[in-house]
Parts: C-alpha cells; sequence; structure tokens
DNA sequence: ATAGGTGCAAACAGTTTGCATGTAT
DNA sequence: ATACATGCAAACTGTTTGCACCTAT
C-alpha cells in the first residue's frame, strides 16, 4: 500500500480540483505551489501509481501526452480546443457509437474526441489566448 | 511543386497498398524493400507533406505514435485490438457525436475510436500474436 | 545548373529508470 | 529500522532539424 507523502497529496489535489484533464507538465508546476522542489519524475511515477489504484484516470487525445483527471466522474467525452488547446470534459454519451464493428470483433470500450473551438475562443469580443502552460505545445 | 523520387513513391506505394493505418517504422521497413537505403528522417518528411498535399490522412490514436493512411477513403473511425494491437477502420459514423457540447462550443471535428478484440483475436483457436512490426510497443 | 530531396547525426520533447538519499511507517 | 518514495541525472523513444551531398527537373 502506498505511503501519504506530501508530494502525492500535492499531486492527488491539483487533479482533484483541477477541473480539467491536466498535463504532466501542468501538475509540476501546480504541485510546486505547495511542494517546491516536486520533480516531473515524481509527476510520473505518482500519476502511474494513482491510476492503477483507480483513483486518477489518463485522458489520452490523439497526437497529445496523456492528461489526467479524476476517476469518480460519470462516463464522459472530451472537447479540444483549436484555439487555446485546453481540454474540456463533454457529459453524457448517446450511444450507438459501438454499431458498425466488422463481424466478430468485440468492443470492450470506445473513445469520442471532439474538436472545434470553445465558448470563450468562439466570441472575439472575449478573445482567450492560449495559457502559458499550453503555448509551449502550440508549435507542433 | 513535388518531385518524384524513389523513395516518395515507395513510401506512397506502402500506404497506398497498405490496407490499413501504418506507422513511421512500419513505413520505413515496407519502402526499404523497394529502396534499401531509405531513412526514417525522409520517411517522416515525406509523409508530411504526403499528408499536406492531401494525399495521405495522419490517424492519431489516443496515447500512440500517428499511423498513416491513403485519404481518399470515405469518412470512418477506427478499432484498435487490445491483442493484436492492429488498427482496423470500421466504417461508417452514425452520427449525433456532437451533441452535448456545452453552449457557445462549435464542432469541427470528431474522432471515435473503439477498443477490444479483433475477430482474429477473439477466436481462441485461431489466435493470433502479435505481429513483429508492432511487438517492440507492447512493453508500454 | 540549380532548387529541392536525401542521408546522417545531432538536437529535442516526453517519458522512464538506476541509484543514492530522504522519510513515512 | 527499514521499506518505500523522492530527486537527480542518464537513458530511451519518437520526431525534427542542420548540413553536406545527391538528383530530378
Amino acid at each position: 500500500m502506498e505511503r501519504q507523502t506530501k508530494q502525492r497529496h500535492a499531486i492527488e489535489a491539483a487533479i482533484r480540483e483541477g477541473g480539467r484533464p491536466l498535463l504532466p507538465a501542468e501538475l509540476v508546476t501546480l504541485a510546486q505551489e505547495t511542494v517546491p522542489g516536486i520533480n516531473i519524475a515524481t509527476v510520473y511515477r505518482c500519476v502511474k501509481a494513482l491510476a492503477e489504484e483507480g483513483v486518477i484516470r489518463a485522458v489520452e487525445l490523439p497526437g497529445e501526452p496523456a492528461r489526467y483527471e479524476r476517476a469518480d466522474l460519470h462516463h464522459h467525452h472530451h472537447f479540444r480546443c483549436d484555439e487555446c488547446e485546453r481540454v474540456f470534459d463533454v457529459p453524457g454519451c448517446r450511444g450507438g457509437v459501438e454499431s458498425n464493428v466488422p463481424d466478430g470483433f468485440s468492443v470492450r470500450a470506445h473513445e469520442v474526441v471532439l474538436f472545434g473551438r470553445c465558448a470563450e475562443c468562439e466570441r472575439p469580443s472575449r478573445k482567450r489566448t492560449r495559457s502559458a502552460t499550453t503555448a509551449r505545445r502550440s508549435s507542433r
């Protein structure tokens, strides 16, 4: 069983209170407010352990590093804004996605990711630019 | 406009005749049958150019490197086998996936990925193991 | 002839790991 | 006390880039 360390608490807290899936890099930044010296390797190790315990869950979007969110959320999908690159939760799931699989295939799970512009970025007046934490990734 | 080189032809041919989305590493292997000395950097450069021309398309699955397939296919989704790790095309799209987005959000595109076991791996008798080209990745 | 493509090696980003040290139990 | 977590640096994987050379035009 796992030890209660301040690093681990800081990471858990960041994910629990994040409100949206967070990147490992964002987690270091957030956790450093509580544990200044925290290392990225620790974040990766904790995040892996927490995911195996079922406390958090990896949100893996096509072509991007995994983000992490709390696992106690109902089944939902994700929306990635083309502009600010943030990822949002999209509640619910209409089902029916699993039809059309070829004969003999069995479906265990599915992932749906929507791409577009979020409400803030859609509205020209109150335009929001990429946050500092995600701007680095835009060079891709 | 682009030059016709044997490297480029080999890569285009591999994707055109692949029948399923292929990884850059698989493309080097395939293209080497025609152009022995072909380099991975060339594959990445060609693949990027071909994608920009609209000849091929990137298929990006959550948590995995991009695969590439010909662009002249109708809209479809993908199925990844847990066992053999191959990716298959799933024809059609029932729609309705875009509902539930929060107010003010506009959807530009969507991706659906199904996970499970393909027909071959589902059938115990004719079990298929991971191919040599994908086995490396299983350590993840 | 020359613009553009290729191979090679080095650079990068994200992630993982070995090891000595620190700390929760 | 000691087993496990952390920090640091090094290793690793996938991808990109600088540069000298090669080749389709």
